[in-house]
DNA sequence: GATGAATGAGCTTTCATTCAT
DNA sequence: TATGAATGAAAGCTCATTCAT
């Protein structure tokens, strides 16, 4: 059933997002789901092939949390990235800022050596920091941001920020840096006077 | 002799940079080194022991680089961050930006299930922060930056967005990525007008 | 249905010419006949099962195809033995000649592990065997063949080259290999100045 | 050691003999040569390399056993073609005759599949068809065959008829079926009264 | 110090067959 | 009848490590 295949994509999301693509094993995966040797080369033709559909789920789970109900609402800027940076810290409250970020894992892992699973993440970023960008667009039409500024690259280096902030978290396994990220990043765009 | 141990250990870390710790197999070491098999083991202990070794390479290969060479310097602030950002640039563009941050990408890899490997990686970035706040600091008593600024948290951010950065990049696998990166860093703190 | 059953051994017999029986996986059985596993196993009871009913059938086909069409004819003793030949050739043409004899190909893979699948094919061949030596002692009463002829060895030889032509010709993946030894078996039993 | 891996390989083929290639498993080569599966790719690299391998070393045995004992000595043309069956035959009794041709039975089962393999065997038949057209070119100007027989189709439909006669011998388990063959050959060159 | 043969657990994947619906 | 989910043994292969020389 497709409910099956997508408790197994639920699953090893969770496995990839601890301990990385490669070092998922299959036995992990049988172990972790219950299934059987047999079963998961029948919902998946190689491990490589849950690889895609997991990164797929992933990205849209993201998509649906960041972009559906935060950045694409009818909200004032500066709230929509008070909410998303928010957001980003309760998803990884969840696991006391251990795992750091499910896709930025990923990306690190995986870009160098395999272009389609790179492009399906590269493809989120792009994303990601066009919403970001249209909001700072927002801002600055409201003067809330210098008129010279280029607000492309400044989406892009917020949410290099944050990932950043999520790989330094990561290494720390504690999620106190994150705070301290976003803390920063409310200072920048001063979210909290608003 | 202790340089055969140093050209292993020289040549590993450009493996661990490309293809992680875990996808870098003993044969691929062996192929690169031209060793066999018995001396591996005469030098080494075991992979992770050579992990160790290769990690405190490339973190004191990283200090050199940036602590001594250019954060420890008796330079004007604005200069040592501006040098800073460009030698990590230089260092990028040596492989055309598709490889990332050699310890970002470690640190993404082994963080989570590794405790010493952790540890060294956690060390070297607290160390970063620090020379990076004092900077602030220094940037802060000249008055080019508001005095209520955290400059702990603040320096954290700009490491945050730096390794962001260059995870954004290899992502993509063009380092005009981590260009933009750089570029906002220099408007952040005004590095171009000096 | 019966034809359903039918339609299963006939396209399975192609498989087995190709790829051989243990080569010719139940996947690919589905896959080319359209079928699904609960099917399958509701029509035979193991691919053991199946190997028996496709090997009854290529040898009726073959017994109908060279026996009753030609060999049990009332006609010339040479025109039958220069028809049989012939026919062989056309089937070869098919495939040019890559695929070889479907039961000769079967008597290697499975004569020394299979005693069933042995003696079907064995029967065919004695079979076989039985119908030319009758036409030798034919030719050899007509004064065609030296009267101290053996005819049942010389049945069986004749037999063997074709065989052997068979594989030859499969080893060259070139119909010409058998183009040759028909060519000198009529040479042999001078069928041409008939 | 050269030594092992030459174990190896002589042990293999006699499994590729009897089980045929796709038929004998690793686990059989492991078993029968009493090493383990580290070992084993420590000497090849896949199972298709030993193949080759022992293909190679299935051909040269040969070689050497018909061509350069028999076929290349400095006999009479009839003594050389008698010895050259006697050879066969004795080769067949060591198993009773119930494995056929250790190189037509692998044409068989790969030529259609694998061309490295095939080309390994083709170029065997075709120097064993050279050989055989050379003795009977001197029979010819002997005045032993007659002059407008082509010898090269000749040639090749004698091993056309070896080949199906081992072919026949295995289907049938019984060494009896080829020593007919062989009788036959002997009647045709008139092996007998030399 | 140096070589590479040997080990064996573990890897991803395949396969014929059975079972539940 | 018919479907395809489930099973689990076995396939070919990889790998870090140990051992004998």
């Amino acid at each position: 059933m497709a409910s099956k295949v997508n408790d197994i994509i639920c699953t090893v999301s969770t496995l990839f997002h601890t301990k990385g693509y490669e070092n998922t094993k299959l036995s992990d995966i049988l172990a972790e789901t219950g299934i059987g040797k047999g079963q998961f080369y029948h919902y998946f033709k190689s491990k490589r092939d849950l690889g895609q559909a997991v990164i797929d789920h992933v990205i849209s789970e993201m998509e649906e949390c960041l972009f559906i109900n935060i950045l694409d609402q009818p909200e004032p800027p500066k709230m929509k990235i008070k909410k998303m940076l928010e957001k980003i810290l309760t998803l990884q409250l969840e696991h006391e800022g251990k795992r750091g970020c499910p896709i930025g894992n990923l990306a690190i892992e995986l870009s160098e050596h395999d272009p389609i699973f790179r492009e399906k993440l590269a493809c989120f970023f792009e994303q990601w920091e066009e919403k970001v960008q249209q909001i700072l667009v927002e801002m600055q039409q409201d003067g809330e941001l210098p008129p010279e500024l280029n607000t492309a690259k400044k989406a892009r280096s917020m949410i290099a920020t944050i990932e950043g902030g999520l790989l330094l978290m990561k290494n720390k396994q504690d999620v106190e840096v994150f705070k301290d990220i976003i803390e920063m990043i409310q200072y920048d765009y001063h979210l909290n006077n608003k």
